[in-house]
DNA sequence: TGAATAGTGTCTTTAAGACAGTATATC
DNA sequence: GATATACTGTCTTAAAGACACTATTCA
């Protein structure tokens, strides 16, 4: 089954009500971590992506879905990480609904459920967004990457959620490794070391990172080296699938 | 306002459909660790307490009253740790429609929305079992505490939601310290001691345990001494509540 | 040979882990 | 003085932290 854009209007049955799915997709490159954002027509405000659930998938299917919607990637690394439900989370339905009748050219009531109050379940993701092509959606005025510590006014407590998932993502990275959905196969030690630094927003020896990254038994090192630029060429290395996933799994104690 | 149980029937418009919390409420005491479950009258099945968000309240007022109508306790400290939304939450209407009517004298259709498919919000906390009055609720067949190593078969995907809410206390003693709520304002070393070897399921030397915990600041040492028994009196302790709140705000590591 | 970046080793300090005998309260 | 529990200190081992010079590639 598939969910259009419109049929939040046409087919509200297909749908749960007063819930919805948000992602705080985070994008890593050179550095950088950003963070993508919407802007409603409708509203002009900018929000983190997010849709609705549809009757028939669970929850983690609708963020899936959602998140590949608007990165074209497939198997993004969702993680729940909260949900948000306070009783002010709806806005202004009788402009929203005139805004939306006129872009759609749908008639759209201001009691359409859409504008009710509704419950975010909050997922995040990390990915590179070098390799991202942004969809926009017809109801956007547009989408785009923010660098995450320089954000535009945020619709309603999204500022919130971003800082949220933000504080989880760097404490999921002091018991699970990350770096492989997000780091091609073969990765230098500068790479994956810039990595930790920008998202923890601090700096590491690297003598001493490289020691404690070794030790921890998740990455090995190669004898390749990888050629870029007029300067010594540095080492590859690569994630150790079997001990990765085992950490993923149960967890390892890995503070930088 | 208050929510009643027989409001969810007579006055569904009062509440947010297809979302409840489910509470994991933990209790601990000398060593014990457990959880407090419901059996449904309807079903006899046990599962976790849980309850629906009244349109009027946040998903955290909710909980909170939910928890509260449980165990008559207010200001629970509540940690909401995952959502469940998988599409298979939903079980035998009729059955449950024709037991309900029986029971409460009221009409009930086995299309009422509490027979629908259902969001969870899961929250835990963890209390002092013997200071808790349970209160079984009209609805309920039975509601008592059981072993956390030893449970009943439990409704839907309760159990896995139990083994999360552990997980998930865990991993958050690594990071914030625990205790507070539990333990008398002014508590021994080997109390907390045998609260830590409980929750984390190991042993740890008490002389390693103590130096840790006490380089950590979190607590500190009376002069003080408390008289239980035929044998030396242990001393007292108690939590640095500034420090205590400054960890809970921004963390700490403590890692045992 | 200069510019740019990567690589590597040692010492010091701190924390973790293992381990057992002494002290106190009550009956 | 017997019983029950609490108290405490040291040594060893492992990990963290601080620190700077050498190596390679290419233009």
């Amino acid at each position: 089954m598939a969910y259009t854009e419109l049929d939040i209007i046409r087919h509200p049955e297909s749908y749960l009500p007063n819930i919805q799915v948000d992602n705080v997709i985070l994008g890593y490159h050179d550095k950088e971590l950003k963070v993508l954002l919407q802007q409603t027509v409708a509203t002009k405000k900018w929000s983190i992506t997010g849709g609705y659930v549809g009757r028939a998938e669970s929850i983690e299917e609708a963020a899936n879905r959602v998140a590949s919607s608007r990165t074209g990637l497939e198997n993004l690394f969702l993680q729940q990480f909260r949900s948000f439900g306070g009783v002010n989370r709806s806005e202004d339905p009788e402009k929203n609904a005139a805004n939306m009748s006129k872009l759609t050219g749908v008639e759209v009531k201001k009691d359409l459920w859409i504008f009710d109050r509704f419950v975010s379940l909050a997922y995040y993701t990390l990915t590179d967004f070098s390799t991202v092509k942004i969809k926009k959606w017809s109801l956007d005025a547009d989408c785009r990457w923010w660098p995450v510590n320089d954000l535009p006014p945020l619709m309603f407590d999204h500022q919130q959620i971003i800082s949220e998932a933000l504080k989880s993502l760097r404490m999921h990275i002091a018991f699970y490794p990350i770096g492989y959905e997000l780091l091609s196969d073969k990765f230098t030690l500068p790479e994956i070391h810039a990595l930790y630094e920008t998202i923890l927003g601090r700096t590491f020896d690297e003598r001493n990172f490289q020691r404690k990254l070794l030790s921890s038994g998740i990455v090995t090192k190669l004898t390749e080296t990888k050629r870029i630029g007029p300067h010594r060429a540095p080492f590859l290395y690569k994630f150790n699938k079997v001990q990765y996933d085992q950490a993923l799994e149960n967890g390892l104690v890995l503070i930088f």
